[in-house]
DNA sequence: TTACTTGCAAAAGTTTTGCGTAACA
DNA sequence: TGTTACGCAAAACTTTTGCAAGTAA
């Protein structure tokens, strides 16, 4: 049995053959839980919050081993800053609404086969995509 | 008869009461000229070839003012670095060929309408949206 | 043990801002 | 002639890196 705070992430860590040392399962934790798009400083604010003593660098640095190791996607909406999220089984599109900033995940495989097909049609192949719609909420 | 280096986007700066003063001038001939999506240092570079005294500061000034009045939109790739592009008239999605980094525009009216539609599905009203596709040639 | 990771601090890179001067309308 | 914008320099903010010490496997 393992411990209670273990993740999918963990796991795939492991297979990986990286380190689980404790900031980096702290910070998986948090991934895990995290259902939105926090920036960097943000995931740092909540990490601090179970372990202290953390560094900001390290978080940046775990950041980048994991989008390395296709573990997490790195976003980039239109603040500027570097946003992540846990890399998803099944891909999915973005709605942001702006009134609100928040982030809703969707699907659509109808998109998904015409952005194929349109790609083909200029003799690409898609290594992947990114569909941000900015909405607002019906009046 | 108008300057010869004279653009759309002088005139609309002038319907909207920008002041066309020189470096504002010679930043919207570059933007006008460039047919790719220029990072800020990029954008100086080319400006200062121009006018050497232009200051970087000024071109990030100029862009947010002209990004805010939306003549120009600015981007996000995945270098993290604001990149801009001459706000079109008609809206259009990017192919990234991820072996050079070439951006090449598209549009699909069949990709709207189905955005439109999921969108009124989802009961928002789209802002705007952005498809960035990254892709490979085809071999 | 031994290579990999961390914390800390400093550096690097990007963008914004305060201020006195210049110049557009 | 009165704003508005500019150049310059400094500050703010985000991200990366060098290094000595710590730690997982």
């Amino acid at each position: 049995m393992t411990k209670n705070s273990e993740t999918g992430l963990m796991q795939r860590c492991r297979d990986l053959g990286l380190r689980l040392t404790g900031p980096r399962r702290v910070i998986l934790q948090v991934l895990a839980a995290a259902d939105d798009h926090p920036d960097v400083e943000e995931l740092h604010r909540r990490v601090v919050a179970i372990e202290p003593r953390i560094n900001l660098a390290t978080v940046y640095r775990t950041m980048n081993t994991l989008a390395e190791h296709g573990l997490i996607e790195r976003l980039s909406f239109a603040d500027g800053r570097a946003r992540y999220e846990a890399a998803p089984q099944t891909h999915h599109d973005h709605f942001i609404n702006i009134e609100t900033g928040a982030v809703i995940e969707f699907r659509s495989d109808e998109i998904e086969r015409l952005q194929q097909k349109i790609a083909r049609d200029f003799g690409f192949d898609i290594v992947s995509h990114r569909l941000d719609i900015y909405v607002r909420p019906r009046r």
